[in-house]
DNA sequence: TCTAACTTTGAAAGCCCTTCCATAGAATTT
DNA sequence: AAATTCTATGGAAGGGCTTTCAAAGTTAGA
């Protein structure tokens, strides 16, 4: 059987609060007393059993992140910022990849379980209100990024002003007839993003072209993928239509699927046609690809300090942090290519406030 | 306070432990019984606490999976498969993403601490003897995936057959001058691919040269990621030599940078060089790359099973599964492009059985 | 009808810690 | 030297569950 602190207790003619508190850094053990148990404990090698700990101090030392795995890059780029946070603190991540309704319904069921986590991540996904009630009666802090919820902390990029930035420089490039090739509307940044693309076009009394703004529609997965983007760009060029001189595309991984579409048509970016998407993912780089960064790293930080934090004050009125994405000069617009830094993690504006 | 067997068992006027095994479904109950409890149950809202079964248990229902995150692609697609068998037998999966050699020995300590998880995956990373050590001395499950150890269950990829398949292929397309771009030859994969690569050449009495056989170098990462491939053979450009008519690549993301860089030269591919690289991830897709595919779903999904078996009976010697890769042949090497069904997960010959 | 053999149940023990409380002893004050 | 305060310590209680054990109740057999 495993060393408990018993054997240690008696090895050492202690008692087993002495020793308890020997790996507490209690400051109430004599120095001696402190090297006798620490001897006998590396002798037997002894490890202090995780649950039982966490049973008795009610806390975990564990949260878990709910993700929809299928939009692989962008969250895993944020997951390393969490993990970054969490080893110097001490936490254990539990990850939930989502791949259906079911699914999440299961991981939420299990995160809520009393005493496994003490803490949640919940990432781009919608909060269904009995969820929401059940966290908020539960009392289990819940951090929301790239989603929103009013009665939780949440970390958003604001889609608004970056889709708004993204079309206004395609305009400020020159170009007038413009499309759009998004994700599915049933999530909400893809739907900010085509209110607001759709917003900036008509306050330069710009008309939409429904002919060349397409939402992605297939049905289980969000959109933000490359086969979306890659078939809804065939679906525009299968129709005999004039093609605009520029597209934004909702992500970057959707653009990857554009340009490849555009490629089998004899297409160039951005001689023919020019991009814009967003994310800045890894991969944006490789493919030259004029887009609005998020900073993902960070944000994954964030949201543990705000986890962190939360645990800390429980009572403080949720926060809405807004994080305002940055345009990416690269070579898909044609406009000039910056210099880019490798690996810099160099943070946006972002302002953190108590919502009204 | 939180709602326990206690309260459980005073309400619906039973014992505690008439509570517990309506909750274990033990069949030792009556059914009025197991009624009157599973209503009061729901009605105070009752869920068990996860650690203090844990404990009483002494299983977790958890794993942890220690994996060198900065190489993204292969093993998302591992842990797909990872995830998709966990959900199904009710276990939670810690991440341990290691950046560094430090992070990996706190994740072993992490892991190894009794009571903290049932079993661990470990992914392609070398195990020290003074882990497997103290992973038999304390009798915590280890299964290694894509890495060896005599002591434990592992499941791999039959590097030198893979790269003697890739090799061959091209040789079979005429070419008589290839060269090769590796990872980190401190990584055994790379080191095994490597040397069946140059193997094969000599056995048709070609001879290597080593002007355009380069490993990664780059002390940290394993050089399994974009970047390495493309310094690399921005290196090779760099220097005036005759360049070789094709390229094995020890890995599909090193491709990837590998074509960047002879773009920049405007060196076609297939046309001027051809490639054949390694893993199959979803990308190779999208850019036509021929490759030897490692399921690596399935192997997520082998893991768990070996993991539950191994659970069952710990006392089996170590058995070694070899997959073997599968060479899919797209346009990289501008040989005839195979249609390729979407989505395809069938098993590439594998067989599983005790080690000598 | 009485005994034997089951079945169901309540409650204690155990899982391994942390923390609180009481006590013994040391240190300080008067 | 006696009284007071402090400090270090042992050990019980408690955290919420599972499991074992013994007792109570039920059914069946003779």
């Amino acid at each position: 059987m495993a060393v408990t602190i018993y054997d240690i207790a008696r090895e050492a003619k202690v008692g087993i609060g002495t020793v308890s508190r020997v790996f507490n850094d209690s400051p109430k053990v004599t120095i001696e007393t402190r090297e006798r148990v620490v001897r006998v404990a590396k002798r037997l090698n002894y490890q202090p059993h995780a649950f039982a700990q966490a049973l008795a101090r009610k806390r975990t030392n564990t949260f878990s992140a709910i993700i929809p795995f299928f939009t692989n890059y962008f969250f895993i780029q944020i997951l390393q910022g969490v993990q970054e946070s969490l080893i110097s603190i001490g936490y254990d991540l539990i990850i939930h990849g989502t791949n259906s309704q079911e699914q999440l319904d299961e991981y939420f069921a299990r995160s809520m379980r009393k005493g496994r986590v003490d803490g949640i991540l919940l990432f781009s996904l919608g909060l269904p209100q009995r969820f929401a009630d059940e966290f908020i009666q539960k009392d289990i802090p819940l951090i929301l990024v790239d989603t929103f919820h009013p009665s939780f902390d949440s970390i958003r990029v604001n889609n608004v002003e970056g889709a708004r930035t993204a079309t206004e420089y395609l305009l400020s490039l020159g170009h007038s007839d413009i499309g759009m090739i998004n994700a599915n509307i049933s999530s909400v940044p893809a739907k900010e993003r085509l209110m607001s693309f759709k917003e900036t076009l008509q306050q330069k009394n710009l008309s939409v072209r429904n002919d060349i703004v397409v939402s992605s529609m297939s049905g289980k997965q969000d959109g933000f993928n490359r086969d979306a983007g890659y078939y809804s760009m065939k679906e525009i060029l299968s129709q005999k239509i004039k093609l605009p001189s520029a597209f934004f595309v909702s992500s970057d991984i959707q653009a990857i699927g554009v340009m490849d579409a555009l490629a089998e048509k004899s297409i160039r970016v951005p001689e023919d046609i020019a991009i814009v998407s967003f994310d800045d993912i890894e991969l944006a780089n490789h493919f030259g690809l004029t887009t609005m960064r998020q900073p993902m790293f960070d944000m994954g930080i964030m949201a543990i300090e705000k986890l962190i934090e939360r645990l800390k004050n429980p009572n403080v009125p949720p926060t809405l942090t807004t994080i305002l994405p940055k345009l990416i000069v690269r070579k898909s617009c044609g406009g000039q290519q910056l210099d880019k830094p490798k690996l810099e993690h160099n943070f946006p504006l972002y302002s953190s406030e108590p919502q009204i």
